[in-house]
DNA sequence: TGTTAGTTAGCATGACTTGTTGATTAGCAG
DNA sequence: CTGCTAATCAACAAGTCATGCTAACTAACA
């Protein structure tokens, strides 16, 4: 994802405000790996700004990950993660405490096999399950 | 997934019944290969067996499901879906008419770099998205 | 300063999935 | 064959996630 100041004038370009509803956002998207739900970001944009609507979020969001600034990612566990690293790059996840980590894989493009006869990759997702040596510490 | 006949054993070993319902299930769902969601399962079922309700069939995939003997796969387009096919293998996924084809990754264990120190990995999925030949062709 | 977009609250919808209840049916063990 | 018990069904509800709508207010930016 861009900086939050490069992200300002993006959105000036496009004609779209720069509010401080987004502004806010943006600062909390910047360099964040946690992979918030629309959800979590909210909870923490309203400590800040008490009042700001999950709507709002929402569709600042849609429109980041509209422009390819936040990857938008579905791991299966109900809500949708936002990710502002755009790099090609993947994900484990830990099945206990449910925490996401960037991760690359350098083998790509992954060779398969199956009757998909010209078929043409666009894009791999990649999702690792585990444990977290976090938790692997408490079970033990 | 083990076959009709096989299956209708296991019910019964677990003190499961055998209904006409679970039977029609197990057939529906033998060497299919279009990875149905719920809903559709219980559209084609519906046909055979009217009145077929659509709580029995998400009942008796969650029952598969729990046995081992389906594999339930999120693609984040909705709905989730059901695969008989329980080897270790992967999906491909048409970005344009959604079909999924199941296919087979053998560079696994795979590598990767990033921040996760001690992550155990249990279990990995690979999503290849794109245009299916078929959509290829009509697109051209 | 005025036009216009953005925000908000509140309500609604829609898709998907699961839970509940109560009445009926039927599998299967003995 | 009989009886216990599980399964099914219909109908309704709930819950989560995400988005659409309205109307009123606010504020960004030219």
């Amino acid at each position: 994802m861009k900086s939050p100041e490069e992200l300002v004038a993006r959105f000036r370009d496009q004609g779209l405000k720069v509010t401080p509803q987004r502004q806010l956002i943006f600062r909390l998207l910047d360099g964040n790996t946690a992979h918030p739900t629309a959800e979590t970001l909210y909870e923490v944009a309203a400590e800040q700004m008490p009042g700001i609507s999950l709507r709002t979020v929402y569709q600042t969001l849609s429109e980041l990950s509209a422009m390819g600034e936040v990857q938008h990612i579905d791991l299966g566990s109900g809500a949708v993660r936002f990710d502002p690293n755009i790099d090609d790059h993947h994900h484990v996840v830990c099945s206990t405490c449910g925490v996401v980590h960037d991760v690359y894989v350098n083998q790509t493009p992954l060779h398969f096999e199956g009757d998909v006869e010209g078929f043409a990759v666009h894009s791999t997702r990649i999702v690792f399950s585990g444990e977290c040596a976090h938790c692997a510490h408490l079970s033990a």
